[in-house]
DNA sequence: TGCCTCATGTCAGCATCCTGACATATACTG
DNA sequence: CAGTATATGTCAGGATGCTGACATGAGGCA
């Protein structure tokens, strides 16, 4: 494959670079988490209940851009592995907060040690001030679509 | 829903606001694409083809993110819809050189002006600087990946 | 209180995309 | 020339995610 075919128009709509840079990230992401036995949205359903502990199946789909019937399934698949818990009945509500256990806890570990690296080789020929410039304005792109 | 939850450390992870930028133009594109009878790649397709037309469906796959098998299926929606036309058998080697047909050439008119208008809103409270280093970083990122 | 709205969990069905495999055509290499 | 490697198209099967629908529980309001 030649490098950049022609290095046509593409290369300046902002979608087709997002897509394209999102697209790597997720290769990238999946390739580190295989070893682990982790697919992207059961990584992001660890990450998001490390972050906050106690989120319900609901609250957990927002967050890694899933609807609740597909979290529904990645919990099911986390809760047979030992890796979170969730009690089988509301205590009040519907909602079921769901937990790390500390096999989940151990493993998120190490998922997100390698997480993290392809994120650092992502931005690694970045100014620390370009990170934070880059963070901001996607930032401001995710928000101004909402 | 609350506004940022707890605008947890989740927003300083570049990885997190990537995903969360471009699932939002994800949505956004699909959004406007629905009442021109198009999926995202569908019109990926359509696009890339206007790009530089005769690519071959591996071709059209690798610009669209997706693989060879995804992308035939697409093709020959379009194909029949009318939207392009492909040789029955190849000419020369295997590749089945890919065109638009007029009638796809204006259904992809309609489809961009919609989408150029869903880019312009992502990107519209940035600087025309800021907008061209935003493209400049996210090249650099996927490239750092690749 | 009764009613409405909203959020959550769950089930069934469907669409989409991918992996694995195979045949074919071209280019390269000994 | 024969053998190998690479690229393309295609088929079959399975995995994954989504839409639509329903029941349940909580909160707000006349």
């Amino acid at each position: 494959m030649r490098q950049v075919e022609t290095l046509g128009e593409l290369d300046r709509s902002m979608g087709y670079v997002l897509k394209q840079a999102s697209a790597a990230l997720r290769s990238a992401m999946e390739e580190v988490l295989l070893p682990l036995q982790l697919t992207m949205p059961q990584y992001a359903c660890l990450e998001l209940l490390s972050r906050r502990s106690g989120q319900s199946s609901a609250e957990l789909a927002r967050g890694a851009f899933v609807t609740r019937q597909s979290m529904n399934q990645v919990l099911r698949g986390l809760h047979d592995r030992g890796l979170l818990t969730r009690p089988a009945v509301a205590a009040r509500g519907r909602a079921l907060p769901t937990q790390l256990t500390p096999e989940g806890v151990a493993r998120l570990q190490v998922a997100s040690a390698a997480v993290v690296g392809v994120e650092q080789r992502m931005v690694a020929s970045l100014t620390a001030d370009d990170q934070q410039r880059l963070l901001r304005h996607l930032a401001t792109c995710a928000h101004a679509l909402s």
